[in-house]
DNA sequence: ACTATAAACGGACTTTACCCCGCTTAGTGT
DNA sequence: ACACTAAGCGGGGTAAAGTCCGTTTATAGT
């Protein structure tokens, strides 16, 4: 009965017209974000440009904010690929206080082109914004302890040094503060201030 | 005529009435707050417990957001007044090093205390969380030059310290994860992780 | 006191996130 | 093929944020 062994990522269960769906309606949201930003995604509007009941929405998303971490999670993976299994120094290799580094500048232009999307994606109702948090704390933290930081400090340093690097593209920055990313390879002052920081906590 | 010479705070042109109103809804939004939490908070039913219209505190607050800014804000100025003309450390005449320490040490148990009023004054229409933030960067920003810092990281490493020191009671902690703060005195994971930021920061 | 006026008020109205529950359908075992 | 069942679907219903505009009222100038 030619049983697909995992056709797709979906680990078993989600039924055929459900993963259909919930493609046609993460397309909708990005088409109506190229054409109309952020606020104006709205759950009926989704519903109806796929063509679909209102309640599917929320069946497959959860709430608005979903729809958003859904769009990220898409991005995130691919990034969180290249931090688990691609070249160094981003990836594993190079040593701790490099991939820090790494770390910061590819997160940096990562979360400046996800800006709009990563801010819709904050809810009042959950504490971390996006899966993106999920990945960044472990993944500094990991780095932090074999950079020889003091145990004592970890637990505390890593939440902090997660808000530095991503907070202020959640809280401080508005819409209009956020410039055109300059070209690749420019720098940028938050990477700068990332490196700095980074050098001088674990360099020194 | 009496005419009282700055009878209270209010900057001249707020009229009796009003600001009478805005303590009755104020004190609305704490009684409604310690009784139920801030996800009961509703400007209905604020404007009903204060036995005003809908519209009024719309037009007092801007917002549900805005209502608990204006709490925090409240605190918030005596916390800045400690922090202009204060005592040392905390306030001015000790060397900047010491002088962010304190600002940390002070300002992660005020955070912690306002944790919950705080996460529901972020709104995603308004880039800052409160005039919290507008307090924060700027202090910060003096200190770390006095400090010696290069100005050429000087803005990139403000904007992450704040977030830094702001980020973590905004984003990543849910309200479970808050626990009473232990002993005024004890060490805080967020503290000691504070005071060894900037050490190692401005210190070596 | 009286009037003018700008501010404040109130509540109906609109929009939108989110809930609910009866109906439909895809997947499975025979 | 067929029936069975759990998952998915739809759209009407609720509650709460935010807007609007006609009415009321505090204050200043005379």
């Amino acid at each position: 009965m030619t049983t697909p062994l995992v056709p797709f990522g979906k680990s078993r269960g989600e039924r055929a017209d459900a993963a259909r769906n919930r493609e046609r309606l993460l397309e909708a949201a990005r088409a109506v974000i190229a054409e109309q930003g952020t606020s104006q995604v709205t759950m009926d509007g989704l519903a109806e440009r796929a063509g679909l009941g209102k309640g599917t929405v929320f069946r497959r998303f959860g709430s608005r904010a979903g729809i958003f971490r859904a769009l990220l999670d898409d991005d995130e993976r691919r990034f969180q690929e290249r931090v688990l299994s691609g070249p160094p120094p981003l990836g594993p290799g190079a040593d701790p206080v490099r991939r820090l580094v790494a770390y910061g500048c590819e997160r940096v232009p990562f979360l400046l082109e996800h800006h709009a999307i990563a801010r819709a994606a904050v809810d009042r109702s959950h504490p971390t914004p996006a899966g993106a948090a999920s990945m960044t704390q472990p993944h500094l933290r990991m780095l932090l302890g074999l950079a020889g930081l003091p145990p004592a400090h970890l637990d505390g340093l890593t939440v902090q040094l997660t808000a530095a690097l991503e907070g202020p593209l959640m809280l401080y920055l508005s819409a209009e503060e956020v410039p055109e990313l300059p070209e690749p390879g420019a720098p940028h002052p938050l990477v700068d201030g990332w490196r700095f920081l980074v050098e001088r906590l674990v360099g020194g």
